[in-house]
DNA sequence: TTGACTTGCACAATCGATGGTGCTTACATA
DNA sequence: TATGTAAGCACCATCGATTGTGCAAGTCAA
């Protein structure tokens, strides 16, 4: 690159145009690839193009979008970037993005229903091509505004009954992963100190709800004894959670038997909870994880996990709004992370 | 919002200037707050703002942008959205971006330079109004395309000559992240193994080299034999990064005394390599991570680790840019997270 | 009644890229 | 020479919002 040009701000199909003394559409025609129907020589395109190169030429993509009334901005919408089953969707998500040649936007929204509206109103002032949304409070209502505005969209994790959406079947993967606890439990069923409890989460919330189901289903199989008190779905905040298991803590004398923790960031209130108790009441009480992260793998104590193929959602998300199939529902498999349990890594 | 009117693609100044029987000058001007300079009556601005919200008028913002030459996006360009760190870091941009009033866009370049200096080309042309780039490959060449184009950038993690820059104090971190590892070896100088290591990481890279310099600095002052074939960069691959140890733990014929993980995500390979040894091989070992995570602090065996203060690099780069001092790099400090020792938890 | 202001708004140009519609040449054919 | 036809490009409107400027109607004082 020839940097040293003066700092003209930026250059453009005008600038090329009089330097090559061409029409501004025969430069716009030179770098675009319809310069064939258009009938501009070979011989004007390449100077055209020569020329632009060592501009630095780049177009503007919003003088671009207002005329085409696209922008090739793909956004996706998501509570929180800093959790790991967040990010990862974040992360497949702009690698397929930028494989399609669109540039990717993600925007967080905080769990909160008027940033999340008023996000979606936002990008679509930008414009944006299609919209990707994950874990949408209120599905419906987003859906209206971008029929409304005639926009492609996709919803993950809490779908909409008016556009496509990609699920992770949450039922199996909360019944899954409380088998895999009960599985587990050490003593025999009505031994433990007070059954499974399934902590954290959204009641309201899409997802939570249909973990709940599995859990519910899991436990009524077994011949554990249990009532809907057992299910304390107390948000998705660390804090809270932590305030939750401290009461469950106090009220039972201990841990209970068993806890399925909703999601990685309630797991980070109930770790913080736990730094502070012996070893071997933490040894006493078997965990389950609904989301997965490779650090859990080796916690001091057991940690069965489930894992949503962040992957094959987003992946499925582009497909569904590449065929204009309307409100289609996908549902994925989530995959199992046993715990490696205690005995095995003790080795020999 | 009456949601049952027609679906018209999206109302413009032009659709609200018929329906009042005004002009698009006015409507512009009645919507945004300069319309008492433009002499608009306040009653024509409270009818043309009621058919604006009637008709769910947003403004395009390309048009807008178009008309400024700016577009209300500002850009954080990093290698990777699933990792802590970064994901911390990208929370804290998008919060102090609507905090602004501006659109947050987020791209993942992964490491590779080529990506890198496309991504920004890309950003160039959307007309971004600020640039921030975190752990960039060549920075000054980032910020010769960016004075050209007279785009306001800083740059976190990896300090450019050429523009203002906020960085984390590395070589402190390591240093005391390499001293707290020193300080809890549970054997007498000599005595280990084969002395603490620094495993992980990219040598080329600003943050890595520094941080080496500072695990060096610390290792100098310290009793311990060592030299520099203790210092293992083998970039920021978690797979690289487990073969590495492999090697190591196969040429030493177990575990160093001490390790220290450069980065997070090496951290990952290495716990994957350390759930199939033996518990107590394990806890021969001191480990040190730097940059933190909230699991990693009830891992089976004791980790130090460092925190680099996101928030605090991310609100010093959005004053940089508030302040016109060129190219002023500032410093902060990390925070330390020594290990709960494996003694304190085990409680009485 | 007339000039001097003010009020309240409309007109038109502009940002950069694009694509429909011409308008010149050149060359060929009758 | 007149006519046809293609090649090679220029001109102009357009996307939607913004802003400098102009212009009519009303108000006021002399």
């Amino acid at each position: 690159m020839n940097a040293s040009h003066k700092p003209q701000s930026k250059s453009t199909i005008y600038d090329i145009a009089r330097e090559v003394r061409a029409s501004p559409s025969t430069v716009s025609a030179a770098l675009g690839d319809n310069w064939k129907k258009r009938r501009i020589s070979e011989d004007t395109v390449e100077r055209i193009r020569a020329v632009a190169a060592r501009q630095g030429y780049t177009p503007n993509l919003q003088a671009r979008g207002l005329r085409h009334a696209r922008s090739g901005l793909v956004a996706l919408i998501l509570p929180h970037h800093d959790n790991k089953y967040f990010s990862s969707l974040s992360e497949s998500f702009a690698r397929e993005a930028r494989n399609r040649g669109l540039c990717p936007v993600i925007v967080a929204t905080h769990r909160d229903p008027a940033e999340e509206s008023a996000t979606v109103r936002d990008l679509l002032s930008y414009a944006i091509d299609q919209l990707f949304i994950v874990a949408a409070h209120d599905p419906d209502a987003i859906s209206q505004i971008c029929h409304d505005a005639q926009l492609r969209h996709v919803f993950i994790d809490h779908p909409s009954r008016h556009a496509p959406s990609v699920i992770t079947d949450n039922r199996e993967g909360a019944r899954g992963l409380s088998n895999l606890i009960l599985a587990s439990m050490p003593l025999p069923p009505g031994t433990g100190l007070a059954g499974v409890y399934f902590l954290g989460g959204d009641a309201d919330q899409f997802a939570t709800g249909d973990r709940i189901e599995g859990f519910r289903e899991a436990m009524r199989q077994s011949s554990q004894p249990w009532d809907e008190n057992q299910i304390i779905p107390s948000t998705y905040d660390p804090g809270k959670t932590r305030e939750s298991l401290v009461t469950l803590h106090a009220t039972l004398g201990g841990l209970p038997s068993g806890l399925l923790v909703n999601s990685i960031t309630c797991f980070e209130g109930v770790l913080d909870f736990l730094g502070g108790l012996p070893e071997d009441e933490i040894n006493r009480c078997v965990f389950g994880c609904y989301d997965y992260d490779p650090l859990a793998a080796l916690l001091r104590f057991p940690v069965h996990m489930v894992r949503q193929r962040h992957r094959a959602l987003i992946q499925t998300a582009y497909e569904l709004l590449d065929t204009p199939e309307p409100a289609k529902l996908t549902v994925i498999a989530p995959e199992f992370y046993p715990a490696r349990l205690r005995s095995s890594s003790l080795g020999t």
